[in-house]
DNA sequence: AGCAAGGTTAACACAATTGTGAACATGAGG
DNA sequence: CCTCATGTTCACAATTGTGTTAACCTTGCT
């Protein structure tokens, strides 16, 4: 929450489609990509949102590149670290 | 998926919430309930639902009374396993 | 070239969920 | 009363997510 500023509009440079939403079903693997998506819209880096969730940047990129699963405490804590919300229904 | 029926009807004559929908966010130990009232609503046992999971029935039941966290995997073949879908936002 | 920031991956230890079996409680029905 | 079906809780084993450290890679800047 320090230089997030420049960090937005430098990715906002280069990612194109960076406007993208998140509202969808997914499962599994595909929640990382979520989370990783939210993170970069809140221009936050993984080794400030490790700070904010006390734990390493190696744990922040694991959950977004290589978890096939994860506990819903931690959808919540990483979700609620980059200023959003996890809604889950059983539709 | 066997004698269902007559649970169902069994079910139906004393549970005046019978029809009560549960897409809401929730969170940790609200999960539980949201999963009991989706099985509930599915007339299935406990014990019906464990051997669709491979599991025990008081693994169901520790579930849906005294878990507070839950893994995504476990919600969504849980889900599943009655007849419905989990969906994950972030909003 | 060197340095710093951001990110990825691997290995290990630890903590938590989940599997499993047993005992117990309750209510329906014979 | 007895039995069966359903559900709850406990204890322990097993599996798996997460914390942690370290090494490595890329990109941008001086």
């Amino acid at each position: 929450m320090d230089d997030l500023e420049k960090y937005i509009s430098k990715r906002k440079k280069r990612s194109s489609e960076f406007a993208k939403d998140f509202e969808s079903g997914y499962n599994d693997f595909k929640i990382g990509v979520m989370l990783k998506q939210a993170r970069e819209k809140a221009g936050i880096t993984q080794e400030n949102l490790a700070k904010k969730l006390h734990t390493r940047k190696s744990a922040i990129s694991r959950i977004e590149n290589q978890s096939k699963d994860i506990r819903l405490s931690t959808l919540e804590k990483f979700a609620e670290a980059v200023g959003r919300q996890i809604k889950v229904e059983i539709i």
